[in-house]
DNA sequence: GCGGGCCCTATACCTTGGTATATCAGGCCA
DNA sequence: TGGCCTGATATACCAAGGTATAGGGCCCGC
């Protein structure tokens, strides 16, 4: 059994969310931690993107409340580093100095709000936790595909074969046609697929393979 | 047989995309449609957006160009109703007295772009093409989708019972047992059922009932 | 009342799927 | 080198699925 990594990420129950703020301006990351903080979330400052990069985050749903205009570069530019690096945090904008162009790229870019300065607190607390619940809904799923994978890389390279054709609908016989061995063979790889993937049924296993994207159809 | 519905639909090739234009200002209306039917696209020009409503729009990839002030409510309101209405026809704002929360909304509600006049030309139009493809797309999700539902609509009530439990993964002697029926009876609505929802294989129908949403796992 | 659709059942037969047991080749390690 | 694990294979047997044919009960609309 090598199914250990779901449940014991999952088994981490307390998964407190935090808040990762990067803004050059001391006194805001200031105000916008005790903000935060003052509705039980736990805030992380940071004065740059460079210093966030260096930080290991929390193994926990978050969100990143970040300023358009930061040291270096743009915080639209940086949004974009993030999502090419596979990091993907929900990012709430805030900005002094914003506009519509602006606003419409970073939320084209998947951001969850624009905040323009002045706004209400509560704005920026609603739209944090929506960036949380969002990143809580990703994690959830992307742990149970993890789960998938690391089932189907314990599968041999004939298993895997099989596997691909019996969900894409072929007989065993057809399988076996295909793949140059006998029938009796397919059997038992296919069975071996049934036990490793941990799928109860052939719908089962259909849909198991269908999310880890070996499908095809037929 | 009676799935011709999907057949006709997009056996109409010539789908000829269109954009329609709602603006208050004839002239505004003139150069937009001028503009965009100097790239090849059939542009409708509308003064209202109840004039928009009374309108039967084609039965082809389309978008909306939409002016975020408009006589009786904003055009946001509109965007609003359109969804509500099941109308999902994408929508390029455009406006001359815009700011940052109006665009965040709008984006938030799904529009493809918003453009703060005065825009370069280029800009609405690969606005525009960016919406029509989403539109496409849309609608040829739609079209499948139809076609499986009205294959599923042919089934008798126990036809359908039978199949939401194979896609479930039972076998056939558990679903007579649930159904209180004897397995040749189900082997024989199972058998209807392959042939109604011409699915060719068992995983064939599983992905088949996924997506008419039947499932429940098992 | 009579045809037709739907639902249920049965017999008979064949194909396909699933499992147990056993064998063999290759790689790994004490 | 011998023991051991794994992948691939085979034989044999049993369970499940699929199809054809046939028949009975029920309800609805013509």
């Amino acid at each position: 059994m090598t199914d250990r990594s779901m449940s014991e990420r999952s088994a981490m129950a307390a998964e407190t969310p935090f808040v990762a703020i990067i803004d050059d301006d001391p006194s805001i990351r200031e105000s916008l931690g005790s903000l935060l903080r003052s509705v039980g979330l736990t805030a992380l400052p940071f004065a740059s993107a460079q210093e966030f990069l260096q930080q290991r985050l929390p193994d926990a749903p978050g969100c990143l409340v970040l300023d358009v205009r930061l040291p270096g570069q743009s915080g639209l530019e940086f949004q974009r580093e993030l999502t090419g690096a596979d990091i993907h945090l929900p990012v709430v904008f805030i900005t002094g100095h914003g506009d519509i162009p602006m606003s419409v790229t970073a939320m084209k870019a998947g951001a969850v709000e624009f905040l323009a300065k002045p706004f209400r607190d509560q704005d920026l607390i609603d739209a944090v936790h929506t960036g949380i619940e969002r990143d809580r809904d990703r994690r959830r799923a992307l742990d149970a595909l993890c789960d998938l994978r690391e089932r189907f890389r314990s599968l041999t390279p004939r298993e895997r074969e099989v596997m691909r054709l019996v969900a894409a609908g072929q007989l065993n016989k057809q399988i076996a046609a295909e793949l140059q061995l006998s029938e009796i063979t397919v059997k038992v790889h296919r069975a071996n697929v049934m036990r490793k993937m941990q799928a109860r049924s052939l719908p089962d296993l259909v849909r198991i393979a269908d999310k880890v994207t070996l499908a095809g159809d037929a």
